[in-house]
DNA sequence: TATGAATGAGTTTTCATTCAT
DNA sequence: AATGAATGAAAACTCATTCAT
């Protein structure tokens, strides 16, 4: 008659309750995200660990897998920071604001389409989709608060997977921004205020376009 | 005053009148675009020329002065055809078009930033030098247009750097755009355009922000 | 207490009790000796023995490292010996003779400064530092064996660095001989002894220099 | 009717009245000397010749036959010296002393038998035995004069060729003296002298032979 | 006489991956 | 769960050599 949900025996190792794959995990997806796919190898990945390259090929079967199991579950978690923000009760303006100051605090870059192309050789069509959802994903969630503003007629109709795209490339190049030009932006709200107006308000600000 | 009459040496190829290290470094320039720089190996290169390594190796002493040269050309070659374009009396906003459509057309994409994270490791500062300086001219050009359509008051005083970067970077994003996607638009020029609109008027056309 | 009871990976093959990596520095140590350091490739010690470049790199991170290793361990080695020679009760003399012998008989023959030479531009300056040392250890020994003999009145004050240098460097010429002049010589030993008598007792046999 | 010798029309190109060939020569003997045959390449001797690789091959058919020619001269030139000191009428210990200065006077250092070993694969049998003939007549000279004083009993008979073999290597091996400890001694001469008193009057400056 | 172009065969090194314990 | 041993394939780079002018 077991009364507890507790597993009997000495509780498996997990060091400050992070499990080994878990550590994997996640100093691949950083190490991905500083170098790129090709840049990485499974030893630098296990070094950084303390562990072998024996223990990484335990817990994933080929770089590949590693390699999308890390983008997959970084933008799952993302998607679900953008979510989170976007559930708020703020205007689209502001919450926009909000993700894109969350986006360039974290030193994390995700340059999806440049690890796609840098990864496209290696990858199996299954983890090619498997990604291909993920961001779909994650760009859906944006797309969606878009089109809702657009039909609550806070903004004007137009393409808003398109909208939501360009503001993620556009985090992006702030994110990648020379730091000699960085700095020239009195803070950080400063330059994520001027990204996220251009972005809002355009560069001409005027209704009519000539064209 | 002397005469070097007869050319020494073998005399190149020079097949269709392109040289043979020409010919190297515009396959280098489209193979490093496609794939990136660490899944380009030299030998890639010299197979696709139809020539050998060591004569790859015999025009370029390394593969980081390889690509090094690709890029640098390749940003000449870009800021020339958008100083071109922005020399014209059309206004700034059907310039804008021209260079975005000019950019979307052509099949090769430089997304630098991505480019430079993946090489840093392998290149030298003199190389990263170059290559920065031939970003900042390439970006310059566009920035200065931009700054002269402020000061004439055509569009509002921001920050023209800013704007051109972002511009940079929406097109590139556009480049990237997932095939299926890119076929929900009636046209090239119809993606173009409200590439070009969004960056031109942003997302709310309106003036003031409420932040 | 912890005790590591299985051990962990895969066992290394140990036939005939020597390890992979015991034979592979043993096999480098002879072939380095025998064409020198540049003549000698990664793929040349793995071919001898029976195992992949890869399995060399394993175990020895560059090829510089290799030699390193091999001229190190031998110079050990050799120190040993005539250190073993050197601590019997017989005269400096007779010492002398066993080792020239010794190292004749030995078809290993190290041409420390041959070798230096080579190696100089591949090798760090940490692993120069280690070979110097292991050679001056090597000459030490011989060296405070001439010493004592000079300051128990056996043989002459003169420099015992020098003599150790040049005892050492005669029997490499005479490892080095030609075959067709060494067949000249009755006997191994009466090669050594013609060697030993000139070091003992130089090529004038009177006390008097006219210098 | 030619009255000069002087060749009529222009001079070949011969700067500083030395020959492109003996350039590269002199140049490759150098080199050789310092770095060992296998990590001198054609074009490093090309090179420091402001020459192309091309014009080295020009004169010399392959880079074994640079080297065998290389290696002859300076043998030949070496065996003129000590031919010259030795054909004046100062007492052969007086003669060994000013070969002995010579030779360390000179940068160059010949380890004859290191560079037979190093290069030995590449050489033909030809060229092989062009060397050891150079070699031979080098220390022929040498041999012969020891063998003079052996036969007018200025020193004790012994074996003349043993005796000129042990006085190069000494030679050698007091031109590769580790620079920190040629210091030690006062100057040149010191040294000079300590090696050929070695030589000359060995290390125990006794007649009798405990062995 | 001298040279620029081109190459084949190698060299050092890296790395994803497998295997046996 | 984790690891040490071993490898095949490829990458960057080198170099002696040939060829055509």
């Amino acid at each position: 008659m077991q009364r507890t949900q507790r597993t009997l025996g000495r509780p498996r190792k997990e060091q400050d309750g992070i499990s080994t794959k878990d550590l994997i995990l996640h100093t691949a997806t950083g190490m991905f995200l500083e170098k790129g796919y090709p840049s990485v190898s499974m030893d630098d990945v296990a070094q950084k660990c303390d562990f072998t390259k024996a223990t990484v090929y335990y817990y994933y079967k080929t770089k590949a897998d590693l390699f999308t199991d890390a983008m997959v579950q970084l933008m799952i978690r993302i998607k679900q920071r953008i979510i989170d923000i976007l559930s708020t009760n703020a205007s689209l303006e502001t919450q926009l604001f909000q993700i894109a100051k969350a986006h360039i605090q974290a030193t994390v870059d995700i340059d999806i389409n440049a690890f796609m192309k840098e990864a496209k050789t290696s990858l199996s069509d299954d983890q090619l989709q498997l990604m291909k959802e993920a961001e779909d994903n994650m760009y859906g969630a944006l797309e969606q608060a878009i089109k809702k503003a657009m039909d609550k007629g806070e903004i004007p109709q137009s393409n808003p997977r398109l909208g939501a795209l360009m503001f993620v490339s556009m985090l992006t190049a702030g994110n990648n921004l020379d730091n000699a030009y960085k700095e020239t932006f009195s803070s950080l709200d400063d330059l994520v205020t001027q990204i996220v107006n251009l972005f809002w308000n355009g560069l001409a600000n005027e209704n009519q376009s000539s064209l």
